[in-house]
DNA sequence: ATGCATGAGCT
DNA sequence: GCTCATGCATA
């Protein structure tokens, strides 16, 4: 007994799917790999891992910290560019444009996040969309699975295309904005518009649950927060965009109806263990990845015993690396 | 806001 | 075992 209140309740997530994806993977990804921030130095040189080289890596790990903060990449700080919510120190503005165009691409004014009203300050306690009543992200909703793995034609995702996928919006528009520039300033506007109606990112997630779209359940805090920075691959932000934007529409229609009819709102296990890797140990996975971004189990392995790690955590950490390069933010893809 | 983890589906 | 979408836990 412990799975049962795991994840998702639907197998399948109708959003995205499209047989399409399903080879639209290999130049997408061949693409979004070319436009990373370039680890992959000399890749055979350091191909075959082996005590020695395993500590070249640390060494130049070492050095890197020790020398100057400017290493080829930052794995941790993924490339940010919004000022607007930065909450972390350690990267105050890091992000590489590095390959082709690298343009100095619009950013946004964003104003305060300060509400603007009392009249909002007390809608926010009857949210809108049902119900989710604490406008704090204290509230858990214990899990609800919700348009989870909606994408699951996994390496087939094509970012590349800027037409033919998303062709069929659920909810919005007869195409999917696929564009980055669109998605960046609704990403934008969402998160100002939401903090407006003063929901918060979790009482979003809770609340898209109430809107009974098909194969949408809740999302968490940390989805809304990602989408919100951009920092979700690419076709997941378009497949999010839909559902969020008919969330914040029924959320202002509701606003609204409230403003105009004051009558009617009167109403109103086990926990998971978080593996924390030491600076050090980080230091050293960084520069691992930075010559092999994909060792194989055995290199996996032998570098979980140097750090003394679990080779599964270390494992997981190469997959969260790689997944975090190909986020959005996606410098040079436009 | 973000680090580490899980799990589905695919190879 | 990988990629991807997501989430819990936490800084």
């Amino acid at each position: 007994m412990m799975s049962m209140n795991s994840k998702q309740p639907f197998g399948m997530h109708p959003i995205l799917h499209e047989p399409k994806y399903t080879h639209l993977h290999t130049s997408s990804e061949a693409i979004r790999r070319a436009c990373l921030p370039a680890p992959q130095i000399q890749g055979n040189i350091f191909a075959g891992f082996d005590e020695t080289l395993l500590r070249g890596a640390e060494a130049l790990a070492a050095v890197d910290i020790v020398s100057q903060k400017s290493h080829p990449f930052k794995p941790d700080a993924t490339y940010h560019t919004m000022s607007s919510v930065s909450c972390t120190p350690t990267s105050s503005s890091v992000h590489l444009h590095h390959l082709s165009s690298h343009h100095p691409h619009h950013h946004h004014p964003q104003p305060s996040q300060g509400l603007e009203g009392e009249l909002l300050d007390h809608l926010n306690s009857a949210l809108p969309l049902g119900g989710v009543p604490g406008p704090e992200v204290g509230s858990t909703p214990s899990h609800m699975p919700a348009l989870s793995h909606m994408a699951h034609h996994p390496q087939h995702m094509g970012m590349a295309h800027p037409h033919g996928l998303a062709s069929h919006a659920v909810i919005s528009g007869p195409e999917t904005e696929t564009d980055p520039r669109e998605l960046e300033s609704f990403a934008e506007r969402f998160k100002q518009r939401r903090i407006k109606l003063g929901v918060t990112q979790a009482d979003v997630g809770s609340a898209l649950a109430n809107l009974k779209i098909p194969g949408v359940g809740c999302l968490s805090q940390s989805t809304i927060c990602r989408f919100e920075s951009l920092t979700l691959s690419h076709n997941n932000m378009v497949a999010l965009k839909p559902i969020l934007e008919a969330w914040l529409e029924e959320a202002e229609r509701a606003q609204r109806e409230k403003m105009t009819k004051p009558e009617i709102y009167s109403g109103g296990d086990k926990k998971r263990k978080r593996t924390s890797i030491a600076a050090p140990e980080k230091r050293s996975l960084e520069a691992y990845f930075a010559v092999q971004p994909r060792p194989s189990s055995e290199k996996i392995a032998a570098i979980a015993e140097k750090l003394d790690l679990k080779k599964n955590v270390v494992r997981v950490w190469f997959c969260n690396q790689r997944q975090k390069q190909k986020r959005m933010k996606f410098s040079a893809t436009y």
